[in-house]
DNA sequence: AGGTAAACGAGACGGTACGTCTCGTCTTGCT
DNA sequence: AGCAAGACGAGACGTACCGTCTCGTTTACCT
């Protein structure tokens, strides 16, 4: 099966990003109430077909953002090989995800959708836990390669994604659900605690 | 200033619980989309208007249950002194909290509303979060009372809202933002992990 | 059967007045549409129940309005003998109650109720319609008793009524199907017209 | 300046047709309260929007109804060229179209509207009013016409609106206002009285 | 003086309809 | 084909009044 030689008039790579641009807009602005397919049209100057030719529910709208958000932050990370540091610029990473008005909004929101939704959330964990678990894992790699016999005994205790979850999770609590800043004492404070419970888990 | 003698025809208590059922049963089948208070009004058999009588809007519901399902979940509790227990008992205790189908619903939803509605977190942080810190303050409280000069010492550093948000904030990640399930082994790591959180902070 | 003896408290007639005035303001700032019980009520400062004990609905409201407007309107009738005055004050009494703010509104919305209400019907043939009526009868009864034998032969062929429909309803049409104003050119003319009318009733 | 060419989806004839005989029906079977919006949009088997889209309020529908019905009665009038049978013509016309259930409903309640509400008076008198006075203006045209001196001076006094008040005033009255029936014998005496109030303007 | 009966204010109750909003689908004509 | 425009059936929104009901509180008359 060959790609179908395009028929037609061709998409306007215009509306694409305009359409993007409004759903940002509007996540940032009023949260995921704001969010309309009605609302994204108008704003982005683009009829509702041309909305829906592209994304089936709103919830696509989210997670397109969402994605699109978190490949900004992917790319913002310093290469490094000390362990200590990747973990800290993971957590960092993370808090800058969350501080975004737009992904505060489409976050939480397209994880309760997923709640009833399977298809979703395999398209969440793919493509928004995944980035988090990703720069967990590199810290722990790194953990790994340096570290003596302790490190080694924790990778084989301690699984990644309780790493993940701990990460991810304290900050999602933190900042999501309960609305607090992070500063870099908090994320100093949060990397001790997870480089404790790797240890720990290797004791 | 005392409360001023109720006029009027009173509420109906029948209508209160009618209500809160209803709400219940619409968010455990069918998460926050299927809460309408249409649906409600419908299903407790009751008129739209005496919902909004008492509350303002779904999210309103949502919060109520929410609380309900919390006040539940914290008599369940047993009373223990030994803190390794009281820090399992707790994790046990929200994760039970997670796993009720309504709430799993209503909680996220909510915190996703909160996020533009300073009124509701406060609510939220009363009436939710605050549920949980209570679990993670009386493991806390027991372990600076049994513990030595090592916990007290843990216990003028660590804050205990880190606490709070490592333990609920990887609940939370693990069970709503995952969809994973989380039997004992995993209570038992995040506990191991907690307290070893505890301890590197008071080194 | 005779009337019981009251007992109880006996209605206030303080709240039978400001009912009906609060009916009538309602009526003449807004119209048919303005009226309703839940602001005649407010607006009398006196509960619901105490309109509904005196009032089955609003067109009961509307009714008694425009019966005691009618009512003054009879009083301010000067006694003549001249029969061309006495139709000419019966035009201008019907004018002038159909000038009335709260009378315009209620007159036809009543009016509209009573087509698919046979027991309101009676009620307005009763009370409003047979206000007119009397009015117009004065003028024809004079114009028998001082014309000559042809105002007889017309007393014997033109129907009271007909000459009530022209006469009422040429002002109805004027000022409250048209909503025009009638000045006293206009009274002479319907007045001339209505005598030619009776005139040629009796060739 | 030009009609823009109609853009997007054309209107629905088939909408337009069944919401106007869902009304049409509502009207006669119940009268003005039984009009509803929701229930025309049900007895049409039409979305509520569909109705909003065409008509702002009830008050609306009910005029295009009137309309609708006003414009079938000059439909069935014949040519004639006798002044007394164009009289009796009219007469009858506005008869007949007092007679129908949903007229009677439709007329006096959009009246009532139309007195607080001077764009719909314009309405009124433009689309419902205006029709009785064509047929007014036919007789009193061949009357002109065919009249000698006599005929000529009344024009010059009478003034057309008065003989409409005069004609649709007393069938209005009769019919509506008191609810009898008009039958021919009727029709005659208001026909003569009509020419009788012609013939003494014009002395 | 005390009891009884009705009116009173307040306001909750189950309803109906309102007019608005957004949904996701479907024409229509233009590009 | 894609696209802008906009009508369409659907259905929830939050509000306004409806007419009824339950309260606790007066206010009279009648023992």
């Amino acid at each position: 099966m060959t790609t179908s030689p395009p028929r037609g008039r061709p998409r306007s790579s215009a509306a694409d990003a305009a359409i993007l641009d409004a759903t940002r807009d509007l996540l940032a602005s009023g949260g995921w109430n704001a969010l309309t397919v009605e609302g994204v049209a108008a704003r982005a100057g683009v009829a509702k077909t041309t909305v829906y030719r592209r994304f089936a529910s709103r919830t696509d709208l989210a997670v397109a953002v969402l994605d699109d958000l978190l490949d900004a932050t992917r790319a913002a990370l310093d290469a490094t090989t000390d362990p200590n540091v990747a973990v800290r610029d993971a957590i960092r990473a993370c808090a800058e995800a969350y501080r975004s008005p737009a992904a505060r909004g489409a976050y939480l929101a397209v994880i309760a959708a997923a709640d009833h939704d399977p298809a979703l959330r395999e398209a969440v964990d793919a493509r928004v836990v995944d980035q988090a678990r990703r720069l967990v894992m590199r810290g722990l790699g790194l953990l790994l390669e340096q570290g003596g016999t302790t490190a080694v005994g924790a990778a084989a205790v301690i699984e990644t994604d309780l790493l993940l979850d701990l990460v991810a999770g304290t900050l999602v609590h933190r900042m999501l659900v309960r609305g607090q800043e992070v500063d870099d004492e908090f994320i100093d404070q949060l990397a001790a605690a997870a480089l404790a419970a790797v240890r720990a888990a290797g004791a």
